[in-house]
DNA sequence: CTCCAGGGATGAT
DNA sequence: ATCATCCATGGA
C-alpha cells in the first residue's frame, strides 16, 4: 500500500485511539485501520509524523485535529502536581473531530458499558449495517447512516449486543433521519442550546451530550463526567461535593 | 427526593 | 463453573 507522510507534532496516535473517545480503530501491524466518514483509512505513527493512506492527508490532519495547538493548550493548564502527572501520562492525546451522527450514535450505545463492550457494539453495527471497504486485504466498514439504522428493527439492534439501548438508538435514528434533528445545523447553536437539543434525544443525558459536544462539535469546554472523572473530582478536588452530573456538567458553558 | 432495570465482558472465587 | 463488578439514562 502506498502511504503519504503527514506532519504530526505533539501527537500520539495509539494514545489518542485508545483514550475512549473513538471505538472502531483496529490495530494492524504497525498502525491502525478504520474509517474517517466513508473513507477506509490506514495510519501509523513514525516519530513526529503519520504515514497514512494515499490521498487522505487533509482528511487525516483534520480528523486527528493536528492543527490544534496542543503544546499551548497543555501549557495553559494549572501547574500543580496532579495536572503535571496527567499531562505526562496523556502526552500526545488529542481531542479528535468525529462525524456527528457516528459520534452521537456510538455514545448512545456506550451508556453503562465499558470500552471493550462499546468496541464490540460499534463493530457489530458496522459489519451488519455499514458499507464494506478494504485496506489492502483487511475489511473495514463505515458507520451506518441514521436512515439505515432507522430501517432496522429493535430486535436486529439487540442482536448487535445493544440491550435496552436498542430502543433509544432506533428512536434517535428515526428523529435524525426524518429531519426532526439536523445535526449539521446544530453546529451553529450556542453550547447551552446545543446541549439542550442533544439531551432531548432518547438515550442522551448530560454525560453523553457532553461527549458528543466535545468529540463531534469541537466544544472543547464541554466536560463529560463519567464515574472515573467523578471519582477524581471527589477525591482530589471537591471531597464534599454531591452531584456533579446535575450541577457542574449542565451549567458549564 | 430515592430506587432500580438493563446486558455482556471481565476479573475473582 | 458460577459469582461479582462495572456503568448512564429514564421512568416509577
Amino acid at each position: 500500500m502506498k502511504l503519504t507522510e503527514v506532519a504530526a507534532p505533539d501527537f500520539d496516535l495509539a494514545m489518542t485511539l485508545d483514550s475512549g473517545q473513538v471505538f472502531h480503530w483496529e490495530k494492524i501491524d504497525h498502525g491502525f485501520c478504520g474509517t474517517i466518514g466513508d473513507r477506509p483509512v490506514y495510519a501509523e505513527q513514525c516519530g513526529d509524523s503519520l504515514r497514512a493512506t494515499n490521498g487522505c492527508a487533509d482528511l487525516v490532519r483534520n480528523y486527528f485535529a493536528l492543527d490544534h495547538p496542543l503544546a499551548k493548550i497543555c501549557a495553559s493548564f494549572p501547574n500543580d502536581a496532579l495536572m503535571q502527572a496527567a499531562r505526562d501520562f496523556c502526552r500526545g492525546l488529542r481531542i479528535i473531530r468525529q462525524p456527528r451522527w457516528e459520534c452521537l450514535a456510538t455514545f448512545i450505545t456506550s451508556s453503562m458499558k465499558q470500552v471493550a463492550h462499546i468496541r464490540q457494539i460499534s463493530r457489530a453495527l458496522r459489519e451488519r449495517f455499514g458499507n464494506a471497504g478494504k485496506i489492502d486485504n483487511y475489511a473495514v466498514h463505515t458507520f451506518p447512516s441514521p436512515q439505515r439504522i432507522a430501517r432496522s428493527s429493535e430486535q436486529e439492534l439487540r442482536e448487535c449486543a445493544l440491550g435496552y439501548r436498542a430502543k433509544n438508538l432506533l428512536a434517535t435514528a428515526g428523529i435524525v433521519s426524518s429531519g426532526g434533528a439536523n445535526l449539521e445545523a446544530w453546529a451553529e447553536l450556542s453550547d447551552v442550546d446545543l446541549r439542550a437539543k442533544l439531551c432531548a434525544l432518547p438515550g442522551v443525558g448530560a454525560k453523553v451530550a457532553n461527549c458528543v459536544m466535545l468529540f463531534a462539535y469541537e466544544r472543547l469546554r464541554a466536560f463529560p463526567i463519567d464515574v472515573w472523572i467523578e471519582r477524581v473530582l471527589r477525591e482530589k478536588y471537591f471531597p464534599r461535593a454531591r452531584k456533579f452530573l446535575d450541577s457542574a456538567a449542565l451549567r458549564s458553558k
